[in-house]
DNA sequence: GATAAGTGAGTAATCACTCATTTATAGCGT
DNA sequence: ACGCTATAAATGAGTGATTACTCACTTATC
């Protein structure tokens, strides 16, 4: 695991080495995140690089294949946390709990490609239109699946996971995209205690009591 | 107004006449929402409207003229619906079930342009940003006038007024983006009791009880 | 000396936008 | 009705700039 750390352009992504692979990756997701994969050109991914503009193409098929890998980074990541919380035992509270904190922490923790995940996720169909199989393949999915479970386990009121499901990920997600267009300052984690009680509140959930 | 209509490519915008400047509109914000405004060429914007590429140029300065255009017109009608909401007299929870109905109704009534807003917002930053002046330019920045006089009135607890804005906007809003990504579906304003429920919930307000 | 890493000029396609030209519309005296 | 004219609406070939991508070549590494 990586430490915190802010807004510089392209941090996290693969490891932070320095490897012109890697150059290549954070100054794409940078400038991927600000202007969108079609607002860039492999010309200026290059320069922000700061390497020849025909080595992109010894690491990368093509520009969408870039564009690609690096979405795909963020929302496996985002969906295995999701599972992960999913698989926990300690009751859906816990659960919750769990996702609402470890979200904000990937977003701080690599801001810009978080920013790209949730700017333009709706770039690559395949990867957000998720009819889903078995295993859920979008953070939305395994989050339905969990709430699903909570409501087969009667843990909650039976319902509609698929938009109960898009409210409370609405109460964190909105305000990280106020974050985005200069609503709101200061990392998300600052805010994890607020995020904490919408969400229970929205899925009518006891809040825990004050410690 | 206008009767309710869903998904053609490109209704509303301006009138539905049948001009070439209001085809031109109609296809610009259908094609802008699906690919972007810079994944968008003129030439196909005119092909989609059925006139020559250089009519365009006749009703709109360039193209990023005509998106901002499009733009701006969802912008607006929104952020004076919160307006609109904050000059009731009938208490806050009447505000908050207003917005929450009426933002589902015009996105309902011009989902391509609601979905142009909520997907592309952010190529805009001199709309988005808005550090705001006396007046609102904003959705966001409107409702959280809306909270702030409202906590300055008693009507709810003080807190972070921004925050509780882009949290409760989220409960709405993300819903709205799930549908766009295909995880939801039928018009927003069938869920506006679920919506309501939980803005209420997120903001602390009794639910006014069932009928 | 062999393989991998890195370069950047070159290519055909596409881009936003212009402008000389053609077509449609409107007004008006007869 | 009709022709004549002035203006507005609409066209699409043409412009230089930019695009994603290739490849013959040079440089670094073992």
């Amino acid at each position: 695991m990586s430490t915190i750390k802010y807004h510089e352009p392209g941090r996290g992504v693969s490891a932070v080495d320095g490897t012109n692979k890697a150059k290549i990756e954070r100054a794409a997701v940078w400038l991927f995140a600000e202007h969108g994969v079609d607002g860039v050109s492999t010309k200026s991914i290059s320069q922000q690089a700061g390497v020849s503009e025909g080595l992109l193409y010894r690491y990368f098929k093509n520009k969408d294949t870039l564009a690609r890998e690096l979405m795909r980074a963020i929302h496996i990541r985002l969906t295995e946390m999701i599972m992960a919380a999913s698989a926990r035992e300690e009751g859906l509270a816990d659960q919750v709990s769990f996702i609402v904190r470890h979200y904000c922490e990937i977003a701080d923790d690599d801001w810009t490609l978080f920013r790209y995940h949730i700017l333009h996720l709706h770039h690559f169909p395949a990867l957000s239109d998720a009819p889903a199989g078995e295993w859920p393949n979008s953070p939305h999915m395994a989050a339905v699946k969990l709430l699903q479970k909570a409501m087969d386990g009667g843990a909650m009121p039976k319902g509609d996971a698929s938009l109960l499901s898009a409210m409370a990920l609405g109460v964190v997600l909105h305000p990280a995209q106020a974050k985005v267009l200069g609503a709101i300052d200061g990392p998300l984690s600052a805010h994890i205690p607020a995020f904490e009680a919408g969400v229970f509140a929205v899925l009518g959930l006891k809040q825990k009591e004050e410690v």
